[in-house]
Parts: C-alpha cells; sequence; structure tokens
DNA sequence: TATCAGGGTCGTT
DNA sequence: AACGACCCTGAT
C-alpha cells in the first residue's frame, strides 16, 4: 500500500478495486452522504471521515497516519486482494465476470457489530433513504456529539452504544421513526446490555452459533442475521437474500421465477463458498442500479 | 387526493 | 407451510 500524510490527510496513490460510490452504495452502510460528485463523508469510530477522489489517488480528510493505520485500513479492508477474489469467483461464471467488473470497486467494510445489528434490523421493509433518515434520528437523539464536518459544516453524532441506549423505550424510538421495528430495536438493547447475547464472545464460535443466537433477538430473522454475520463479524460464507438478490440470481441464473429463498441462498453459499459474502454484494449492486427483474 | 409498496419478520391459520 | 399485517413516507 502506497500512501503518504498531508497536514490533517491521507493521501492513498494507486489503490486496486476502490470505489467509494461503489463501497458505500452496495447496501452494506446507511452512515454515509454524497457532498460532490467525488466526495462522500462517512461516519464510523466516532468519527467523521471524508473521501475524496482525485484521479489515481484517494484522500481521507481529516485522518493522520496512526488513525489510518489503526482504523481505517482495517476499516475499508484495504490489506485484502480483491482482485485474486474476483478471479477466484468468476471462473467459468459469465454472470458473475459481469458483475464483478460492473462494481468493480467495491470492497466490505469492517463495520462495527451493534450498529450493523440495529442497523439491519431498521432495514427490514424499510427504504433506504428511510434507513438513513431513522439511523441519523437515533444517533442525534441519543449518540455522542462529534463535532462538525470540516468540508460541509454539519454537526456529526456517533451511533449510540448499547450503554446510551439501556433505558430507550418503544414509545421514545416510534418517535424516532422506527415504526414496528421500535419493539424489535428494545429486545435487541435488552439482550445486549444484560449479556444474554455477547457480541464480542459470539467472536469465538462458530457461525452457526452466531446466527443461532442471532434469530433468537426478535426481529432478527435469517436475511437480517446473514447481514449481521457479513457485515459485522466479516464472515464472507454468509449470503444474504434480499428482494433484490432473489431477483438477480432468479433473473440470471435460473430463468425463473418465484423461487423459495432458501434454495437462493443454498445455491449462493455452494456456488461461492468462503466468498459468498462479497459475490453477493456484486450481485446486489448490480441489481439494484440495473433495476433487474424488477 | 388516494393508494401502494419498500434491504423482512412475526403471529395466526 | 402459507399468508396477512406492520410504521412510515415518497412515488405514482
Amino acid at each position: 500500500m502506497e500512501y503518504y500524510e498531508e497536514k490533517d490527510k491521507i493521501v492513498l496513490k494507486n489503490q486496486k478495486e476502490f470505489n467509494i460510490k461503489q463501497i458505500l452504495e452496495c447496501g452494506q452502510s446507511f452512515r454515509f452522504g454524497e457532498i460532490s460528485e467525488n466526495t462522500f463523508y462517512i461516519i464510523a469510530h466516532k468519527r467523521i471521515i471524508n473521501v475524496c477522489v482525485k484521479e489515481d489517488t484517494i484522500e481521507f480528510f481529516p485522518c493522520n497516519k496512526k488513525d489510518f493505520e489503526e482504523i481505517w485500513v482495517n476499516y475499508f479492508d484495504l490489506n485484502r486482494d480483491y482482485g485474486k477474489i474476483k478471479s477466484i469467483i468468476t471462473k467459468n461464471d459469465l454472470v458473475m465476470t459481469n458483475c464483478s467488473k460492473y462494481g468493480s470497486g467495491i470492497r466490505i467494510l469492517n463495520q462495527d457489530k451493534w450498529e450493523i445489528l440495529i442497523t439491519f434490523i431498521i432495514s427490514q421493509n424499510n427504504r433506504i433513504p428511510m434507513i438513513k433518515k431513522v439511523i441519523k434520528n437515533i444517533s442525534e437523539k441519543y449518540g455522542e456529539y462529534i463535532g462538525k464536518n470540516p468540508v460541509d459544516g454539519n454537526d456529526v453524532f456517533s451511533f449510540p452504544t448499547c450503554e446510551q441506549l439501556k433505558n430507550v423505550t418503544v414509545d421514545e424510538l416510534l418517535e424516532q421513526k422506527c415504526g414496528f421495528r421500535s419493539k424489535y430495536i428494545v429486545d435487541a438493547i435488552e439482550k445486549v446490555y444484560n449479556k444474554t447475547i455477547d457480541l464480542e464472545e459470539l467472536k469465538n464460535l462458530s457461525t452457526d452459533e452466531v446466527k443461532k443466537a442471532l434469530l433468537s433477538i426478535k426481529g432478527v430473522g435469517p436475511k437480517v442475521s446473514d447481514c449481521v454475520i457479513l457485515f459485522g463479524f466479516g464472515r464472507w460464507e454468509a449470503f444474504p437474500v434480499d428482494v433484490w438478490i432473489k431477483r438477480v440470481v432468479e433473473y440470471y441464473y435460473f430463468d425463473q421465477k418465484n423461487m423459495p429463498i432458501d434454495t437462493i441462498e443454498k445455491f449462493g453459499k455452494e456456488k461461492f463458498g468462503e466468498y459468498s459474502g462479497i459475490a453477493q454484494q456484486y450481485l446486489f449492486y448490480n441489481a439494484r442500479e440495473e433495476q433487474i427483474g424488477k
């Protein structure tokens, strides 16, 4: 990796497989915004960071060398060779060849387990702009004030910890527009706060056991738990099947509709194995951008 | 102005 | 195993 520090800024040179727009719009994150055509802000790790793309460089601002190495290299998954992974999953697969070219700059972010859990509970039967708005509401109400984004001047709040949410009621969450998911969020807060589910301890268990634990939370079903396993636990053997994945797999691979979710999931996992998660992202991004199967 | 469905899941047949 | 309901809101 080739990078250097300027004042309040890290400049990354010649980074392969990194398209910030694709990374943020492939469905894994909701705490970001587009400031201009090539600048996005992201809120994570109790920080605001702006990513600006200029020809062959990517600038991270504000950011110093220490934060970059200790936080953002891992967050943006910069040590992984996505080119190599692509060459494996595209073998004898024209669909994946095309989809991975289409979203060639996608990377899977290493995000906070707790935030991902609540975020994807909120995501169910919901639209992306609404999901972003609800998360913003919750962060501004219960999170911590981080400061102003130097680029656009907006106030920024971190996503609240479980501790910060421990006394939140269903009625309060209804006010934040969580809707019928409010009771689910309260259940997740309870189980994580009293350590019925210890998100950090789950790390040591098998993926099946992690899934079983997550499914015990109200409002967490197969799709949400797979998203938590993929985006929060960084386990790429998960292949979350939402409406878009269902449509795109039916459209490109099976040429027929109304297939059971289980069949789609089994197909993805068997086909892509330990790379199911990234394959899912390439498919999702292509499906949603191109409105496949709608 | 009204109707509809959206990154699924739950509770009831 | 199948099916309607669900908070809310932007789109039609």
